[in-house]
DNA sequence: GGCCCCTGTGTGACCGGTCACAATCCTGGC
DNA sequence: GCCAGGATTGTGACCGGTCACACAGGGGCC
């Protein structure tokens, strides 16, 4: 890697709309007007303005009008992760919904749960006057929903929670569990006996659990066929290939529910690798719809789900919160969870 | 998708140090010393303050401070794209540096090139004080790097350039141009007569044009093999399968370098679906090596690079040039590129 | 005992905007 | 010709911190 210097140019400190004014033969306030597009400012006296303001370079602080105006038109994220598809996914919806309404957007990432460095990115990055949004699909971001300030200006994208959370919590969620009861039912309409389930860390402590597992077992139960015991696995490829070496040791499995699509893809790796085919043997399912979910081999049959859309959806609960410091009405604009069906998934082996 | 309203609890304003200055009995200027840990204040004073700042809640302001003290510890990153893996893990290693150095770091999407819409962008983005980071891999980064004021404080990720840069110029790389010397010649050791290049679309318009195609062409060059027309691709999978489709109907390829590990993903589903076995037929490399590239089938041989550790040497970079606004000393803190062969290449067929 | 310096603290200006309100000008209606 | 009222512009305070400097008190030194 190179790296190359830099020399300081430019000099002294930037002009400001008292400079402008005093240029503009106006009052600071006319200057404000003119950049804010106050109506009541004579056209040539707004021309004047104007040609000062190119004159001198001007741009308006952005710090100085949040400080005086209280709003600083600022959304900032809180996140343990910024790379895997679902939170890079959220955070682009949450940055094009914000850029789209002038708001500015800050990353801030919590490397774990621990209770005081929770708080510390709490305080950093809760700045009075600006926005919070909670990425808290997994432990660090579930403890900082806990140890959140109850008057902090915050909205969270949750794991789907087991009831309807008390009113007036700003959470925004897909339906997982009706999505895990549609891919288990995929699976069980093509004849495999029961689905094996390879679980994604839940964050859910209440009772209820985790709702993707309760979907897939939703769709067991209903089915009226066995209910093996959920595997625990982690977020990553190596986690799923963990698990998949020794899901494929055993014969009886034939078809596995992922719980996102880098776990899948693990499983499938292994599968390969111990020589079961897939779909042929065993069929695979994740969950995400990751943009390279559709390219592997085989294809990955998988729950798209609308991850920008529970961005933007948290973009705008904000947006409300800040404009109107009241309740506002839903917004629901992300799509509902879709099955995806594509190449990982067949018919049950004949027996 | 589920949103859930809000009540907004909490009363009048947060505190000011001058709130907290009144219950505590002191000046503002007190308070001020206290929170900025300053060494000569009375343990007992320090105390009664702290006690104060407890009981009241307060928070510094950070617009305020920013405002006051002319320096705003921000650093705003500008970017095309937020969710491919290389600009991912470029803002992931800038999000790293900038927290431990107490830096916040805001996000902003460039969606086109358009310059109207870019010089928006950097308008909004610079705020004086603050400094940028720009990703300029793509035609919208790099005419945001055209189009930035001189004076800007700013960083940029750029492509390899072909030839060093004009001092002063504070920009980071790494060495693509060897990285892909480097794995057309592990393709040409394997036997292959020659190796096709599948190309990322490339920013730079000087001479020499992208340094990974330039890699590419020495090593044949070198070798005394024909060269053959690179093929122009785009970033993505869909890209890649396009230009695989073409390239598996002709039996004299053996192998293609790739510009990125999707558009490798893409050919090597193309050379799947044509029937042409990778590595026994055709042998693929991708660049990046991307995380889920190890678990393909193949797993892909691919080129590493450090965006993370370009990123953080961009920080670095930066983090130097606001706080001395001089030149500072390069930070050859990432990784040079690395070539990780894996499955996906093999020797040459026999003819 | 007088002087100097250091510690601890307070005072008021200032950063670059916005806000509330006052002042002036202009126009139309009667 | 006089006045109401809107349009246009200016004045000064204020947002919540920091900065520069003044000032009181105490100890050491000659």
């Amino acid at each position: 890697m190179s790296v190359t210097g830099h020399t300081r140019s430019g000099g002294g400190r930037p002009a400001s709309i008292r400079d402008v004014a005093t240029a503009a033969g106006v009052s600071h306030q006319t200057v404000s007007r003119v950049i804010n597009g106050h109506p009541s400012v004579r056209p040539a006296t707004r021309e004047r303005v104007e040609a000062a303001i190119a004159r001198l370079g001007f741009r308006r602080s952005a710090t100085a009008h949040a400080l005086a105006s209280g709003r600083s038109r600022t959304v900032t994220v809180l996140t343990s992760n910024t790379v895997h598809y679902g939170y890079a996914a959220a955070i682009k919806g949450i940055e094009e919904a914000a850029r789209a309404a002038s708001f500015a957007v800050g990353i801030h990432v919590l490397e774990s749960d621990d209770e005081r460095l929770v708080t510390e990115a709490l305080r950093r990055a809760t700045d009075p006057g600006g926005g919070l949004i909670l990425i808290a699909y997994d432990s660090p971001g579930v403890r900082a929903l806990e140890l959140a300030p109850a008057d902090a200006l915050l909205v969270a994208a949750v794991e789907t929670p087991a009831e309807p959370p008390p009113a007036g919590r700003p959470w925004v969620w897909t339906d997982d569990r009706a999505a895990a009861r549609e891919a288990t039912r995929h699976l069980l309409e093509l004849g495999h006996r029961t689905v094996h389930y390879l679980a994604i860390p839940s964050t859910t402590r209440t009772s209820g659990g985790a709702q993707r597992a309760a979907g897939w077992r939703d769709a067991l139960t209903h089915a009226g066929v066995p209910v093996p015991e959920p595997i625990e696995g982690g977020w990553e490829p190596a986690d799923g290939y963990a698990a998949g070496r020794r899901l494929a040791r055993d014969p009886d499995v034939t078809a596995v529910l992922c719980g996102n699509d880098d776990l899948a893809l693990g499983v499938l790796r292994a599968l390969r690798e111990a020589g079961r085919a897939v779909p042929d043997e065993v069929s695979v399912v994740g969950f995400d719809d990751a943009p390279h979910s559709a390219y592997l081999a085989p294809a990955l049959t998988t729950v798209r789900l609308d991850f920008a859309g529970v961005g933007r959806a948290c973009f705008a609960l904000l947006h409300g919160l800040v404009e109107q410091g009241e309740p506002i009405a839903p917004h629901p604009v992300a799509a509902a969870p879709r099955l995806i069906v594509r190449e990982s998934t067949g018919p049950a082996p004949a027996r």
